[in-house]
DNA sequence: GGAATTCGAAACTTTTGTTGTTGCGAGATG
DNA sequence: CATCTCGCAACAACAAAAGTTTCGAATTCC
């Protein structure tokens, strides 16, 4: 089953954008995730929507981010591209009625809840600014470039 | 991203295994689980070779458990049906050294660890015995009956 | 021994969801 | 008004899982 990772690719992108001047265009964003414009626009939809990136068009449009980095918590991002579910393994509703496979699930979503609301949790107390921090100190540990398309 | 029911499916199918005499088909199993016995006999073959389970050709043929279901966890099965991955979401490695990107996972990864960590703590502490003990108590409690292919 | 049953395995097709592509329109800039 | 850029919809390509077909081999029943 393969992974979503537009998650973690909407976070790397904005956290660089946040660091360059004027907007990134669909295209310079696509490049640097080695997909396409389009596929970028798609994505960067659910972040307008919901108020952290704002779009212009024409000449030196783009993306901009319209937050700080301190006021987007990772749990935003992730609703933001559509709440997409974490797990890959679920349960199965093939006789609701079954008794076996209700206490079978029952089990089942008990744990896939708990790993949820920790994940959740988790997700909700870190921000994008804590993200850039962590990314700093990365940076005067090994003195050296960050290496993406946007942050050239 | 679709979800993985087999976990669920087998669990389910295992407890009525036990409850029934003799074997049971693959033929049997893909009615009860509306699928077909190819595909059955795939992943009752993980089962096998864990030695949860063991089949015979021919007459008077099919699946049926070696072991006691107080032997089996959750977990185990999980890993007889090839330890499928837990999360749907994962983090992007467009650019390993990008040290935003690396920041970026970090904080993902670690989150995702410590949820795969609850997940496998709770399923490694839930045996088979104790989902049909389970059903037990759902079954004394409305006086019905188990209503799937295998249970009649 | 022969017919029927059942699993084992490989090859192939179908299905489903995601991603990528194309094309056109609309707004903004120079 | 030419160019750049996003918005959107339709379509194509791709990948992963599930389903199907078709063998073969082992077992049981008669």
């Amino acid at each position: 089953m393969r992974r979503d990772s537009r998650l973690s690719r909407m976070l790397h992108v904005l956290i660089h954008m946040d660091r360059i001047d004027g907007a990134a265009t669909s295209d310079q964003i696509a490049q640097m995730l080695g997909t396409n414009p389009v596929v970028v626009r798609r994505t960067m939809a659910g972040l307008r929507d919901d108020g952290y990136v704002h779009s212009e068009k024409g000449h030196g449009g783009g993306w901009v981010l319209t937050r700080p980095l301190s006021e987007i918590t990772m749990l935003d991002i992730h609703r933001a591209i559509g709440n997409p579910a974490f797990f890959a393994v679920g349960v199965a509703v093939d006789h609701p009625e079954c008794l076996v496979e209700q206490a079978v699930n029952s089990a089942l979503g008990s744990a896939f809840e708990a790993a949820e609301k920790l994940l959740i949790e988790k997700f909700a107390s870190v921000t994008l600014a804590d993200l850039a921090d962590e990314f700093d100190q990365r940076m005067a540990k090994i003195a050296n470039k960050p290496t993406c398309e946007l942050s050239r």
